[in-house]
DNA sequence: GCATAAATTGACCAGCGGTCAAAAAATGAC
DNA sequence: GTCATTTTTTGACCGCTGGTCAATTTATGC
């Protein structure tokens, strides 16, 4: 058997892996390159393409996995959610672990705005595995209303407001705290709800 | 008199300048490189670099012309504004104009995310020539609201909730629209108000 | 016509993401 | 232990980037 190996390749690529978390997760994205990371693992750079296709590829999976672990925790609050506030408790928290990791949530940013000139990379990043999804809001209260279209729009404002509050969080603007996001949040989810059965109506 | 002479310069810059604007609100900041600036104006590339230190120069320029003009055409509406309602509505006239000039929103966007691994580009950008002021807000309200802090909350929301919107268009979520978002302006705003003496109610 | 100053050029630099033939190391059959 | 085969690793190399600068061309005032 390989086995001896396999499993030093599998060591390498964690190795690599590794270093591409710590420094991409300091310096940022476009900051970070590639024979940094090869470097900081003790190996030449070539053999990160081994592992990897491109420097998009291993943040892809980065980010996945990452967002994955997000997810995770979000798991057992939700399940003894019993009504429309508590989930949205749940998300707010959720939304407020991610802001506090700030360095990550910066670097999600940096990568999502890469993204536009890539059709491939949007499409990916549009689906539930790589962002906050509007799809989950429309499953996280689905036993509550079934307003499907609205839950859709609430996560999509949800989003907008995050990432937006995210963007001056990263430039220090120290304008709005945490709480002021949390306050907006509940306005909106609270109209939305009001609003409902039907799709959000506008105002005149 | 070296007036020929300077007019030439003045005339290169001038087509330089344009040259940069053309491509760069095609294919974007990173995407578009200083020889293509130089070559589309029919210069060597050496050239550029007497006129501007470096792309963010020029870029920066390009962002605070064009903000410029924005606020231009705000300015006459904002005159007429009688009541804090009529105010919110230039605010959101303004931001869909913006929303509608898509691809420079989404190399604006570009351009502040670019702007995270640099202090001193972040200081420049949080001065309001370049992007949507907080203390804007303030100033508009002024006239209607003494709750200045307030309304810089209300801003730095409305803000939030603007850039995250350009995030989704640029990546076609297609879930949000325009008429989403000034909901969602509207209803902040009449919350923001609610906790204030001087203003109008509306909504429950 | 000519010295001076301004405008313009493009070869050059270090660094990037990515490639690939060749070297090094591990393997298994004998 | 030997050695052909396969896997892992290397680093020189490629085309490209933003940025530099000595050398060249062009305009100026006398």
């Amino acid at each position: 058997m390989a086995r001896k190996q396999q499993e030093k390749s599998q060591q390498t690529k964690d190795e690599l892996m590794e270093s591409a978390v710590q420094i991409i997760g300091t310096k940022g994205f476009s900051a970070t390159t590639i024979s940094e990371i090869t470097d900081n693992a003790g190996y030449a750079k070539g053999n990160f393409y081994r592992y990897w296709s491109s420097k998009d590829d291993i943040f892809l999976n980065i980010m996945e996995r990452r967002l994955r672990e997000y997810r995770a925790s979000r798991k057992e609050g939700l399940a003894k959610a019993k009504n429309v506030d508590d989930v949205m408790q749940v998300v707010v928290d959720f939304l407020e672990t991610i802001i506090d990791d700030e360095n990550w949530s910066r670097v999600f940013l940096e990568f999502t705005i890469h993204a536009f000139g890539n059709q491939e990379l949007k499409s990916k990043l549009n689906r539930s595995s790589y962002r906050l999804s509007t799809d989950l809001f429309a499953q996280m209260f689905a036993p509550f209303t079934d307003d499907v279209q609205g839950m859709h729009k609430l996560g999509a404002l949800v989003t907008a407001l995050f990432e937006g509050f995210l963007i001056q969080q990263a430039l220090e603007t120290r304008v709005l705290t945490k709480a002021d996001l949390r306050w907006a949040f509940l306005i909106l989810a609270n109209h939305c709800m009001a609003t409902n059965p039907q799709t959000s109506k506008e105002m005149a």
